[in-house]
DNA sequence: AAGTGATCATAA
DNA sequence: TTATGATCACTT
């Protein structure tokens, strides 16, 4: 099943808010998917099913989901109390080239520039296929977040320019955070050590941190 | 209970 | 192997 991309954000956000209150289960039956028995082995389902309905165009491609809206989608899992439950995966860092892009035409600021959040049902206690999905946010970081998200990517960009990948760990950054991206401890990618000579380390990739975006539903809960 | 590091599925 | 979609699970 294919669903045309939307023209506009008014398109996007008026289909967005039509999935409120529907059911993972009626969404995936709707578009004649299978809900998997563990949520272990499909990971990254829920988004994927968003995605699909949403006639998202991106692909696999390190652009915002809805190129031409140049809009990124993210589904937020959220617990009983309303909050998210875990970090937001925003992209994959590439170790040689990272260094060379500036804050502007970096993956991390195309995508966080404008996104639409869909907050999404998340307690352990609740059957996969029973979880709900909840009201969509349009969010655009204000001045502060994004001086903040810029201030976390210069440092941390800085560092794996001077070969200090090894020193970096998701303790760094307010916002912004940078933690391991890969199937397996053993996975490997290349990356520069501090003499600038090619080195093979962690594949990694760039969080919004839970308490970050959980100021984000409060901005728009108040 | 958070937060950090590890892991799972899939496409190109 | 790279990118996407993320959540799991161990440590603190």
């Amino acid at each position: 099943m294919m669903i045309t991309p939307p023209h506009s954000e008014c398109e996007l956000l008026t289909r967005a808010q039509a999935l409120a209150g529907l059911s993972l289960g009626k969404l995936a039956q709707e578009l004649g998917l299978a809900v998997p028995k563990q949520q272990l082995y499909a990971k990254g389902w829920i988004g994927e099913l968003i995605e699909l309905k949403l006639g998202a165009n991106a692909g696999s491609k390190p652009e915002p989901d809805f190129i031409e809206l140049g809009i990124e989608l993210k589904t937020l899992p959220i617990n009983h109390l309303g909050k998210p439950r875990e970090s937001t995966f925003v992209c994959s860092i590439n170790l040689n080239e990272e260094r060379t892009i500036a804050w502007e035409n970096s993956t991390v600021w195309r995508k966080l520039r404008r996104v639409l959040w869909i907050p999404i049902e998340a307690s352990p206690t609740i059957p996969l296929a029973e979880r709900k999905i909840g009201m969509p946010l349009l969010w655009s970081p204000n001045p502060e977040q994004t001086q903040i998200l810029q201030m976390d990517w210069q440092e941390l960009t800085t560092m794996i320019s001077f070969g200090q990948i090894n020193q970096i760990s998701a303790k760094l950054g307010r916002y912004l955070q940078i933690r391991p991206k890969a199937a397996h401890a053993k996975s490997l990618c290349w990356g520069l050590n501090e003499y600038g000579e090619p080195m093979l380390t962690l594949p990694r990739g760039f969080y919004l941190r839970a308490s970050f975006t959980e100021q984000i539903l409060k901005q728009y809960y108040i």
